[in-house]
RNA sequence: GGACGUUUAGCUCAGCUGGUUAGAGCGUUCGAUUCACAUUCGAAAGGUCGCAGGUUCGAUUCCUGCAACGUCCACCA
């Protein structure tokens, strides 16, 4: 196209498209082929980003495309730098939310009971194929987000690859006596069916009865609970070891038949029950909770289990009970109490229900045959670990998690989820992590009898396989260096330099889930941190801050958005005006204004491209006049800081930097200059091309356009401008023409003055401003809109009069002007100028503060005072 | 119960290790349409930096307490 035919409106969509099949078939986003487009890639240094994998369940929101927005800004300006960067693009199977997706679609579909319906097989096969529709629209999404990763290496969690990891890991973590099947309390969904992490489930307040009974008329001790239904599994009752109230029963056997049940209580005291609760005595059911459990554990008591995994009462409730909901049973119970006289006090207390993380079911807390990660047992090393521990040292998971954050090989971003994360790690218990869900990596091991062997294949005809999947999160785990190849020794070899990788940027809400278990599982198998740094941003919500949920309909489609607004502008609205790890609201209308900023920075290429000739890059930049130095310093001092500012993570401040630059000193500014000193192609060629490298990390399309308008192609492995050195006197100096330009169109505005008439004004300059306003004067002349200007000793004293440094302009109107108002307006200013120049004085008199202040700020005073003093002395003068 | 975060202009947010008379965008008000852009241009109004103490020559910035809002964690049954 012509670029005299260059529309005056910015169309994305007419051309991302096109753009994006470009970068695709350039191979910029492949690391291999880097050195093909530009030789100093060569031995470039690696720059590797993981993509947080998207789940497989159905299409990308608003954080994915914030995640992908900075994941791109990143590896764009890391390539532009030079690096050798590699993003690995990647998709999740999410085991537990993709399977549950897939059924509620399958029951919508008219299947009532899916799985039992069509069986393990059939049914996975639903599942998979839901997933692969899913990983399409997802690719296609990541896409048109413009993400330069590599697809030829694309990747998913549960693809072959993948699952030789898996299987590896678990191996190696069961030979060292990580992974071990136990019979313990886990957290059981009697929804799905299925066992939860601890960190899958949720704390719901509520309002709860909190009963207090004893267990039956002849029972000594009274105790309360929330839970009745449990009590069928007691086998204990725990005091504190001083309460005197109970400390004659301590050691004992009681037995009591609670509810028609016979069952036998040992009395034991321990420092864990609080004596002013309720009664001070705990009922103590080891089946039914964790805590219990532990005390169970302690103090060597029996476990009952009286609720089973369909959430009902078991046989051992007794036959009036078994077969009742929990719920059911609980209100028999009291009313079974209340009628036998045990029931003592019903009352209301808050709380803390457990409630599954997906779904509002109730946790049901069960004692299950199932496969833990210990994750405070001690091991030997493998590996030399993360230049603390040789290889052969004993320690645990727990430590190694931790020391890798305390040392700061890997450093979290904000810097406060660190005290989060060590928190989490104090607190962390022994990870379950086999789950009775179908669609995930199955267990690698092998029953015969009482025979177990653990690996992926069957070791024989009789051989039985566990049945169960991994918890979605161990494959994950695994990501940055299952992706990199491990542990095929060939792929890990090649691609070993990309690890540890760069950063990993995500969510804050998936600290724990993930990026705590990378670390786990990195430093456990390679001894090595899998990122240096964590970049958590916040969670995108409404312009009310609430968050987007399909309930509310609040959501906006990133799908919708892009072809609205050009995805440049959605981009650039997910990163600007955010900082990590704090939440964004974001609305409809941030978007629009970052679209008009788009078409700003598209017009002012359109009026560049359109009035100069190009300039070969090679020729001579000579800076003529004192608007040129003043631009190409700000243009200097914009890149430096935007370099250090991204390099930093704050992408934010970078790009108003660049805003600041681009709309204001450039297209409102300089541009309008150019128009009246003339000759300025080459500069303006030298300014936008820099200025296309360096918004390109924020909005790769428009800039990659613009670029090829220019003439070039492959902005995306163009070199990153380097910093030329500026001195700051020259802008400095042409700042007093842009305020005393600003002046005189304040005057003119106040007085109503046509906006388009030149109009005579006077000033009053000392030699230097006078030398610098004549060398200026056809800017000023032409920006101010002003015939004549005329220097003097004084400004007539009816002429509306502005005094800006040490320039005194006083417009000389042909029709009167309110000398009455004028008066009044400029003493405003001496009363306002008077008390700042006695609160500075007196500052400067101060010996406290000439003595202990740093010499620049008191001179910086000393020249503000004088400043100040001048143009109060002129401003008096005005005013006779 | 513990921890963390937020509180700055009508709205959304900057303000990094304390140092000019606290900034930006949006919105508002006034004015402008041949001449890159009305997805625009010029100008203006608008803030006792949540409250109360403290440290300091100096506090929006550091410390303590309080309040409101938010988030995470948690074994008071």
């Amino acid at each position: 196209m012509a670029p005299k035919e260059l529309p005056k409106a910015y169309d994305a969509s007419a051309v991302e498209l096109d753009i994006f099949k470009q970068w695709e078939k350039s191979g910029a986003f492949d690391p291999d082929k880097l050195v093909k487009l530009d030789a100093r890639y060569k031995d470039a240094a690696p720059y590797c980003i993981v993509l947080p994998p998207p789940n497989r369940t159905g299409t990308l929101h608003l954080g994915h495309a914030k995640m992908l927005a900075i994941e791109d800004l990143l590896i764009r300006f890391h390539r532009m730098l030079g690096d050798k960067t590699y993003w690995i693009p990647g998709t999740d199977h999410a085991a537990l939310a993709t399977q549950v997706k897939v059924e509620q679609v399958l029951i919508k579909e008219g299947i009532k009971d899916p799985r039992r319906e069509l069986g393990r097989e059939k049914f996975l096969e639903k599942v998979r194929e839901f997933a692969e529709k899913s990983r399409d629209t997802i690719v296609a999404q990541c896409k048109a987000m413009g993400s330069s990763m590599d697809w030829s290496r694309e990747k998913y969690t549960l693809d072959e690859d993948r699952n030789k990891a898996v299987n590896k890991v678990f191996e190696m973590m069961f030979e060292d006596g990580l992974i071990e099947r136990g019979f313990r309390v886990v957290n059981w969904d009697p929804v799905f069916q299925t066992t939860l992490s601890d960190d899958e489930v949720e704390h719901k307040d509520t309002q709860a009865e909190l009963v207090t009974f004893t267990y039956d008329k002849d029972f000594p001790i009274a105790i309360s609970t929330t839970r009745p239904e449990t009590k069928f599994g007691d086998t204990g009752v725990a005091v504190h070891p001083d309460d005197k109230r109970y400390k004659k029963f301590v050691g004992k056997t009681l037995t009591a038949v609670f509810c028609g049940k016979q069952i036998t209580l040992k009395v034991i005291a321990d420092a864990e029950v609080d004596p002013k609760f309720g009664t001070g005595a705990l009922g103590v059911t080891p089946a039914h909770s964790l805590i219990d459990a532990d005390l169970a554990e302690r103090h060597g008591l029996p476990m009952v289990q009286v609720i089973g995994q369909d959430g009902k009462m078991t046989a051992e409730a007794g036959k009036d009970f078994s077969g009742l909901t929990t719920i059911e049973a609980r209100k028999k119970i009291i009313k079974t109490l209340e009628a036998q006289g045990c029931l003592q006090k019903k009352e209301s207390v808050p709380q803390s229900l457990l409630i599954a993380q997906r779904g509002e079911s109730p946790v049901e807390q069960l004692p299950m045959r199932q496969w833990f990660l210990r994750v405070n047992k001690k091991f030997k090393l493998r590996n030399d670990t993360l230049g603390k521990w040789k290889k052969g040292d004993e320690t645990t998971l727990k430590e190694l998690m931790r020391y890798a954050v305390e040392s700061k090989q890997t450093k979290i971003l904000p810097e406060n989820f660190e005290k989060i994360y060590f928190h989490w790690i104090d607190n962390l218990r022994d990870w379950c992590i086999s789950r009775q869900i179908w669609f995930g990596h199955q267990i690698p091991v092998w029953y015969k009898n009482d025979d177990m062997k653990v690996g992926p294949d069957s070791p024989g005809a009789d051989w039985v396989r566990d049945p169960d999947t991994l918890d979605t999160w161990f494959s994950s785990g695994l990501w940055t260096f299952s992706t990199l190849g491990w542990p095929d020794e060939k792929e890990w070899k090649k691609n070993r330099a990309y690890h540890p990788t760069a950063v990993l940027e995500t969510g804050y809400d998936i600290l724990f889930f993930w990026v705590a278990r990378m670390i786990l599982m990195s430093t456990y198998v390679l001894g090595e941190v899998p990122f240096k740094d964590v970049y958590l941003h916040g969670l995108v919500r409404d312009e009310k801050g609430r968050k987007m949920s399909k309930s509310i309909g609040n959501v906006l489609d990133p799908l919708d958005l892009i072809p609205k607004y050009g995805t440049d502008a959605v981009r650039l609205s997910l990163v600007m005006g955010t900082s990590p790890g704090m939440d964004q609201k974001l609305s409809e209308e941030k978007i629009k204004d970052y679209r008009n900023f788009t078409n700003k920075l598209w017009n002012i290429s359109r009026y560049i491209l359109t009035s100069t000739q190009l300039v070969a890059r090679s020729s001579q930049l000579v800076p003529k006049t004192m608007a040129d130095k003043w631009i190409l310093g700000r243009l200097s001092d914009v890149q430096t800081k935007v370099t250090k500012l991204i390099g930093e993570y704050q992408f934010s401040q970078a790009g108003d930097l660049l805003r600041e630059f681009t709309w204001n000193d450039l297209a409102d500014w300089y541009l309008e200059i150019s128009k009246v000193e003339k000759d300025k192609d080459a500069i303006l060629n030298h300014i936008l091309t820099r200025l296309i490298k360096l918004w390109h990390p924020f909005m790769p399309f428009v800039t990659e356009y613009i670029w090829s308008l220019m003439g070039n192609n492959d902005l995306i492995v163009a070199k990153w401008p380097e910093v030329v050195p500026h001195s700051k006197k020259n802008y400095r100096n042409f700042e007093t023409i842009r305020l005393l330009i600003t002046d005189i169109r304040r005057l003119r505005a106040e007085q109503g003055v046509e906006p388009s008439a030149f109009i005579k004004v006077a000033m009053v300059a000392d030699k230097d401003a006078k030398k610098l306003i004549e060398e200026n004067i056809a800017i000023v002349k032409q920006l101010a809109r002003l015939e004549e200007i005329e220097f003097v000793k004084a400004v007539e004293k009816n002429w509306p009069t502005a005094v800006s440094g040490k320039v005194t302009v006083g417009l000389n109107l042909a029709s009167g002007i309110d000398v009455e108002k004028e008066h009044e307006k400029i003493q405003k200013e001496i009363e306002a100028l008077k008390p700042y120049i006695k609160s500075t004085e007196a500052k400067l008199k101060n010996k406290d503060f000439t003595s202990k202040a740093p010499e620049k700020v008191v001179n910086d005073m000393k020249n503000k005072l004088d400043e100040a003093k001048a143009k109060l002395k002129a401003l008096e003068k005005r005013q006779g």
